[in-house]
DNA sequence: TCTTGACTTAGAGTCGACTCCAGGTGATAC
DNA sequence: GTATCACCTGGAGTCGACTCTAAGTCAAGA
């Protein structure tokens, strides 16, 4: 798969994915005989667990450390694990403080609802 | 109150306050004969606020023009409702995207787990 | 053969949201 | 009276995460 379809299928811009490369989060991905990216198998699973990480808002040094021990076998399994987990506490944290948010934002919508239609009511007795 | 004690009660530094009131987010503060910042009671709700708004990750530009819709009185009701419910749906999106990630990192952390467990057994065996 | 278009690279630029800095003022402690 | 301290201002710097630019390569179609 060539970078503008991959760039396609997970909806992120050509420019992201060789940035990832770079950056050593997507490292090793394979050129054909012209020098041009041929995304394999296993580069387009690790491309999808970055996505969903990062639209989650995981920091990208967090997730090149993670890849790094990837990279390095069996034997870091432990340290990954410890990685998941720190990220998933803070991440469960996360959506907990959006939570609190999303009941004020509903709270505050009603409360304009209810101020609406007051003035409505205002305006046809004005009318009268 | 004055901005240290302000950053203290709202874990912001005064800096961020600072920043905030000259873009614009928290106009008026009410200064004292000396020049110095006297944060009073609308302000501090204000500032509530916006931490809160912050936190779940609206963007500054959206919650300045929402101020400044109060700003302008009782006939920007409407739009500011529509603002709020346009963040409100976004907010629950990004919540629904998270929630999908944490899943994600749970099971992965269980399939590590149930490595880890292997591997101990493993090496049990092997010291037999 | 020449052009088009998708790709390559290295490096610079942008954006949102702060955060820091230099230089200055005013009230209080010694 | 002078030193300290918290505050002030305008402006510059930083950080994370892209995003864009310039200059070049290569394969395929007219």
């Amino acid at each position: 798969m060539k970078i503008a379809e991959v760039s396609e299928k997970y909806d992120m811009s050509p420019d992201t994915l060789r940035y990832y490369e770079r950056i050593g989060l997507l490292p090793h991905v394979h050129r054909n005989g012209s020098g041009i990216r041929e995304y394999g198998e296993a580069d387009l699973r690790r491309i999808e667990f970055i996505r969903c990480m990062r639209s989650a808002g995981l920091p990208i040094e967090v997730l090149i450390d993670y890849m790094q021990l990837i990279e390095q076998g069996d034997s870091t399994i432990e340290a990954r694990k410890d990685i998941l987990t720190e990220q998933r506490d803070l991440l469960a944290a996360r959506i907990q403080e959006m939570q609190k948010t999303l009941d004020l934002l509903n709270h505050k919508i009603e409360a304009y609802e209810k101020a609406i239609l007051i003035k409505e009511k205002e305006m046809i007795q004005g009318v009268e």
